[in-house]
DNA sequence: TATCAGGGCGATC
DNA sequence: GATCGCCCTGAT
């Protein structure tokens, strides 16, 4: 729950709550034993990808000596299936920000123009659709927006919520991923590390690797002695070398470089 | 008070 | 196609 992948959860003493497209439900881990209230379990094994052979996927990926060190620490570490428009918006929210405000827009979105759902005594918002959004948008979306602290974003979700839709996105599935990236690049506010989040996260493209800031020190660092590497370069690198689950290998180095390498490890 | 962050965009060269 | 300033906001 707490690697990076996703926002849209709380924890409440040992249960996480989570919020998946309209879906509230929750989730705690007692050793090997996942105990879940609020979906069923076709849902939940979907959700935390627990149908995919982990095993036989990270075997795709080139091993060598940080890869392998990153497997050994986080095995189990899996790529969750998140709802496609909250993923969209979640990641729109991330742009040049950081967890904690991004759980911030993300709930004041939510709470503003989202649904009430309960589980139980807990209450929480679903995000809205782009339905909610377009509705109050008219004229006044994007001051009411920013009242969230939304910032430069709001024009983005504004304009976003006009123009795409879940079936838009939910037709992205079926193309190739250059193609599908594309398609999602067109959207005001999506650039390439944003639209290989949503594909990587959302619309099952194991092959996408998001380039964000981390990812990017940690490539430098593992495979260019600290060079100077051109943004380009490391794209293009990611995805010849890593290959057809590169998602997988950039999520595990990814919290390999935030965690136990820690932020130390990258200062000068 | 200035700078920067888990980017994107438009202008410029 | 590479680089740069700007975009809101919160943190340092």
């Amino acid at each position: 729950m707490e690697c990076g992948q996703f926002f849209r959860y709380k924890r409440v003493g040992d249960w996480y709550y989570i919020h998946s497209g309209n879906k509230f439900f929750r989730v705690r881990q007692d050793s090997d034993r996942l105990e879940f209230s609020g979906a069923d379990k076709d849902f939940i094994r979907h959700f935390f990808s627990l149908d995919t052979a982990l095993k036989d996927i990270l075997a795709e990926i080139p091993q060598d000596r940080y890869t392998k060190k990153a497997f050994h620490l986080y095995y189990g570490l899996r790529l969750i299936r998140q709802d496609p428009w909250d993923c969209l918006l979640s990641y729109i929210c991330s742009i040049a920000s950081n967890i904690p405000k991004i759980q911030r827009c993300l709930d004041g979105l939510a709470r503003a123009f989202g649904r009430e759902v309960r589980l139980g005594e807990v209450k929480g918002y679903s995000l809205p659709e782009p339905d909610d959004v377009r509705n109050v948008a008219a004229r006044h979306a994007v001051p009411l927006l920013k009242e969230t602290g939304l910032g430069f974003r709001s024009n983005y979700i504004c304009e976003i919520s006009r123009t795409a839709d879940r079936r838009f996105l939910e037709s992205l599935k079926s193309l190739p991923y250059t193609e599908a990236k594309g398609r999602l690049m067109e959207l005001p506010g999506v650039g390439e590390k944003v639209a290989d989040c949503v594909l990587l996260f959302s619309l099952g493209f194991v092959e996408a690797f998001p380039v964000d800031r981390w990812i990017e020190r940690a490539l430098r660092t593992f495979y260019f002695k600290g060079q100077k590497v051109s943004p380009k370069l490391i794209n293009s690198f990611a995805r010849d070398y890593f290959g057809n689950y590169g998602g997988y290998a950039q999520q595990y180095l990814y919290y390999y470089s935030r965690t136990a390498l820690g932020r130390d490890f990258f200062k000068k």
